[in-house]
DNA sequence: CATGAATGAGCGTTCATTCAT
DNA sequence: CATGAATGAACGCTCATTCAT
């Protein structure tokens, strides 16, 4: 195994632990155990466990960041049709992340590291941009109403994309998916999720003449 | 002080601490100290730690859930009223009862507590039933469509709100409400949340003819 | 055993180990260990280990201190039978304390803990009143020399019993008293430390006509 | 740069940081570190940290030790006068080499290496035969009296220059010389406690017809 | 009923050292 | 010849819990 697998390795197995015990409820030894490194590596490697999380946000933030700035400029393109894409793109991030987004979540509850305060208020803000370029686009084309609330949009794909993570599996056997293999669960997910949440930004955004 | 007030006192304590800190990151010490209570004293009222956190759940949640069942049966009141004092109700509780929703968010992402989770999944399913008693009220009156998808009606509403209370501080600056008070805000942001929130219920509810 | 028992036993312990292997060499573990106490007690007891070194400095200075004011200014008492008693009460807590001595002087060759450096200098300086005080009088009454050195007076006896201490058994031996008991040994070794300085003294203060 | 060079540098670093923080209170990494060579390379050239304490005193002692044979057998050069010249000799090694000086001080109260205490006492041999050679010509030439302890002389010479290096500072302050420069004040120092010392030794040493 | 004292387990971290390259 | 990577052991300390009083 090469330097940066190892790294990657130790990573995805703490990313795992963090989000099914948290970041206090991990402890070194476990990641070290899961990851089937010496203990002393974990340190060694990142300097400490406060730094192999930072370490961690730090990576996957860097995918989370929803990068379509020429997908926004693209003037063939409808404001509702670039919502939708939006959508689909933030959809497919946070899906293929869960384990990543819960640690978020509590990260957010929580606000004790200061580092990865900033990591999430800057994936907040890349966000924010993504919209309100939208919505001014939207607004100058008299597509979209005006005195549009681009935080109550946002937190409220967000929030709902956030709730059907934590309640997947409930939601899956309630609509008898049980026996479904993940990916295919997954693909059904997004695309029941992405509807809803485009029908909802339908309405919240339509000009109302 | 009386037993119960100090039962009382040191539940609040922990879920101020468990809220800011997360049930690992919060020592006894921590507690005790900041209860001004001996540090045997938790252990000896609440049993353990466990104990104490699952005590400050089953307390809570008799308080979070939503009793009214009277409303709903009332022939007077029109299906999307009821839909509206519904969602009043429910931002209420959350509102009032943040650092408690912050623990409780902590818990579904992580999933640790089985007694916990019971406790959690039993409130989801008291809002479930309200929402589809609701529901199918409307649908038998023609006034809400057919085909509502409840746990995403339901993950809508609590998600939205989520969010919206883990970006309460960012949300309060960017409306220039830093200099008013915690309750004023808060009065303010419940009733923009509440007509968000209704608005959303509306185009997702609204029989389509 | 009573709690300040324990809490006496541990700093005996913990001087011992000190003295023998330093303060950066001695673990908790081995002084709890020695002094048959948990591991945890330890730091229970003391907060931690640096305070418990600063503890047994607090306790320790306080018993080497010197206190003979009344003596110093008894007026019936010439200053060179002053000098000689301040040398023999100087002889006594050193002899007596000899763990102490080697770890203070370790400390005063490292200086890396600012509260014991305080203690040190506090006792230095308690040294240096007593003998300007009594060089003062002396002076007075023209028994004493005129431009006395206090400091190189005063690290002339420290450090000569300094380096007896350190070179104790050598000198035992050199002396042909290994086989005398380690109390007679003391109490010899006293009395020709202190004939050795008093002589030293008297030549270094005595007026010349 | 050269191995050999390396192996100093390495060295001097060491010494440096043993004196301000003691052997076990300083780490190979410090030492790495401090020297700009890679951690391996300690262990590597010394074989390990503690040959590299052994190694640094084989050197340093080498140094520290008096070469004055043939002064000694100088026929021309009166006891008194050859007294002096090894005070000088003694002081100019001590000032010069505090740090290793300080080192010898914590190995000495300590005795944990043996390697350690080996050199320590070869040195104290060395200075005693020189002592002692001295007091025995000056004894046969009648200048100097019967009945000398030379390890009571020798450690009132050592300990009181030991003493004055640990208190450098305030006896630096005490004495207004703060502005002044280093080598200036060690100058001065020097010439202080060599007078200072040589009074001492006249006194103990002067035949008394 | 209440609590100071105590405990064993485990924490994150650093240590001196080794070894493959 | 030199070094980055790796390791087992130990570090100081804190943990949740227990128990005698």
């Amino acid at each position: 195994m090469r330097n940066t697998e190892k790294h990657t390795h130790i990573m995805e197995k703490a990313e795992e632990l963090f989000a099914a015990k948290g970041y206090d409820g991990t402890s070194i030894r476990e990641i070290a155990r899961a990851a089937h490194v010496n203990l002393a590596m974990v340190s060694y490697y990142f300097g400490s466990k406060e730094k192999l999380m930072e370490a961690l946000f730090k990576e996957r933030m860097s995918l989370m960041k929803l990068k379509i700035e020429s997908l926004l400029k693209n003037e063939n393109i409808s404001p509702f049709q670039k919502v939708e894409i939006l959508i689909d793109e933030y959809l497919t991030k946070v899906i293929d992340r869960q384990f990543f987004y819960k640690i978020m979540l509590c990260e957010m509850a929580q606000q004790k590291n200061k580092v990865i305060l900033k990591f999430i208020s800057d994936i907040k803000l890349n966000y924010a941009n993504m919209i309100r370029g939208l919505v001014e686009e939207g607004q100058q084309k008299k597509v979209f109403k005006k005195d549009i609330d681009i935080m109550l949009l946002m937190n409220t794909m967000t929030g709902t994309v956030t709730q059907m993570i934590l309640n997947k599996e409930v939601y899956r056997e309630f609509n008898s998916l049980k026996k479904t293999s993940d990916s295919v669960y997954h693909t059904w997910l997004k695309k029941r999720l992405g509807d809803h949440i485009k029908k909802i930004f339908k309405t919240l955004l339509e000009y109302e003449s």
